[in-house]
RNA sequence: GGUGGGGUGCGAGAGUGGUUGAAUCGGGCAGUUUUGAAAACUGCUAUACCAGCAAUGGUAUCGUGAGUUCGAAUCUCACCCCCACCGCCA
């Protein structure tokens, strides 16, 4: 959500930011009903003034009467009090009669505005180039040096399924379409990509954490992604009322809704592993087979609330742990600066890192690091106080520590050997028993 | 799933229809005192929105939402959450 200040100041900013996202809202229709709003509610407000000012009038006499000082109003009959207070009465019960139809207005204002606003997208930062489509994106810089075979690499499924360690077809006859079974190697290489990740975070400060992955339906829209397409894209239960996460950046973010925290408490950096659940319902036909776009997946994930004046910092920072993950396991890769057709509702800026495939001889996306400045913390209102004594909104970041299957297809393409045996990454030997999957 | 208890400010905790944004204690901040500290004393100590250059004024907020009333922290209803015990259970 934005600031509606800032709004009323910079009415063709955010429409230029909206039409960067292609954001379709009405921000002349939002002001328009803003300032009806305001109108009624300042009307309202009189009104009730009055009846508050009446009121206190009323319980001021009947206190008095009990009091035993005199003077010349108080010297007044009771019967004549009560008079003077039932034409009071009468007269207030005449003005909720108008402040009831005002009541009624100013409700659907509200309804209409909360409703426009929360449609109003962040704003995309500076420096995020403008763009239509994905083709716009900006490589900042390759990093690693690909893999040289003397043989035509193969396709990570391929080789994953002749050494047993994707089950698709399994999957399919038990949960159908976009499933798959991780086993063997590839179960085991799970938890060492878990370790890796939560080993070197936890290393820098990181709060390691296991989060729900069931969250109540007003918090599932409380981190602005359900205005988009992603409503479609999440599981609900319901019978409980409740979503599965998407990303375990859902239950992490809401964690702190309503609380203020300590300045010198920040930034506060948490990684989280958890299962993702998505319905892909907008990708029929891409990525059909195997484990690129599946239905459920595990996932680590960073997530950090920043002072707002170090967010930048900290987007570089996330970034920087995704990388050195990356250059752990010796993966060559490359970022990406997402265009502003790319970059979601509540996100400013958004960097990518695709790995290379070799088996695929293209990149794909297996991390994303956005920050959503105030954009969450004010839906969620979650502050931080300062020295002074003064709160404010904190800034949200997240970026993923390791998609666990994209990683793994990332691991078996670019280790793959000749006789379609895999090597295991040194930064994961020390947790298995074994160097090679064969 | 069943029964009982409870949700009040930064924390503890009072308040069961009237000048209560809310007693009291604790915490925090500022000042007096002190060589310094402690102690003592004094004052301040919620948030949001609206009007205003400001001082200030207005409105709302005692789990959430609706209702009764001239007036609700206080009464009514619904919901949410927490705690205790019982049942079931990895």
């Amino acid at each position: 959500m934005l600031d509606i200040k800032f709004i009323r100041q910079n009415p063709n900013k955010v429409k230029e930011g909206c039409r960067a996202k292609q954001a379709k809202v009405d921000i002349d229709e939002l002001l328009e009903v803003d300032k009806k709003r305001l109108e009624t509610l300042q009307a309202l407000e009189d009104m009730r003034a009055q009846k508050n000012k009446a009121s206190k009038k009323i319980g001021e006499t009947k206190k008095e009467k009990s009091s035993k000082k005199t003077n010349l109003l108080l010297a007044l009959r009771p019967l004549e009090r009560a008079r003077r207070n039932k034409k009071i009465i009468l007269e207030m019960k005449e003005l909720d009669s108008n402040s009831d139809r005002l009541t009624q207005t100013i409700k659907e204002l509200d309804e209409k505005f909360n409703a426009l606003m929360l449609q109003v997208p962040n704003l995309p930062q500076d420096d995020v180039p403008v763009g239509k489509d994905a083709s716009s994106n900006v490589v900042l810089k390759e990093v690693g040096e690909k893999p040289k075979f003397d043989f035509k690499p193969k396709d990570y499924l391929e080789l994953a399924e002749r050494l047993n360690l994707i089950d698709i077809k399994r999957a399919a006859k038990v949960s159908g379409t976009r499933f798959g079974y991780l086993k063997g190697g590839a179960a085991l290489l799970e938890f060492a990509l878990i370790d890796l990740a939560f080993g070197t975070l936890t290393k820098d400060g990181f709060i390691p954490i296991v989060p729900p992955v069931m969250v109540k339906s007003e918090v599932a829209r409380g981190m602005g992604y359900f205005e988009q397409a992603d409503k479609e894209d999440a599981y609900y239960l319901p019978k409980d009322d409740l979503y599965l996460v998407g990303t375990s950046e859902q239950s992490i973010g809401v964690m702190h809704t309503n609380e203020v925290f300590e300045e010198k408490d920040l930034p506060k950096r948490y990684v989280g592993f958890s299962t993702c659940f998505r319905r892909e319902s907008g990708s029929y036909g891409k990525d059909t087979k195997g484990i690129m776009r599946v239905h459920q997946f595990d996932k680590v994930e960073m997530f950090s609330f920043c002072h707002p004046e170090k967010s930048k910092e900290e987007h570089q920072f996330l970034l920087s742990m995704e990388e050195k993950l990356m250059q752990q396991l010796k993966i060559p890769y490359r970022v990406l600066q997402m265009c502003t057709a790319e970059i979601a509702l509540p996100q400013a800026a958004k960097y990518d890192i695709e790995a290379w495939l070799p088996g695929q001889n293209q990149y794909r996306e297996t991390h994303s690091t956005s920050t959503c400045t105030d954009f969450q913390a004010r839906r969620l209102n979650i502050r931080y106080r300062n020295k002074s004594g003064k709160v404010n909104f904190v800034h949200t970041l997240n970026g993923t520590a390791f998609a666990i299957g994209r990683t793994l297809i990332a691991i078996i393409e670019n280790y793959q050997q000749k006789d379609g045996s895999i090597k295991v990454p040194e930064a994961l030997q020390k947790n298995l028993k074994f160097k090679t999957i064969s």
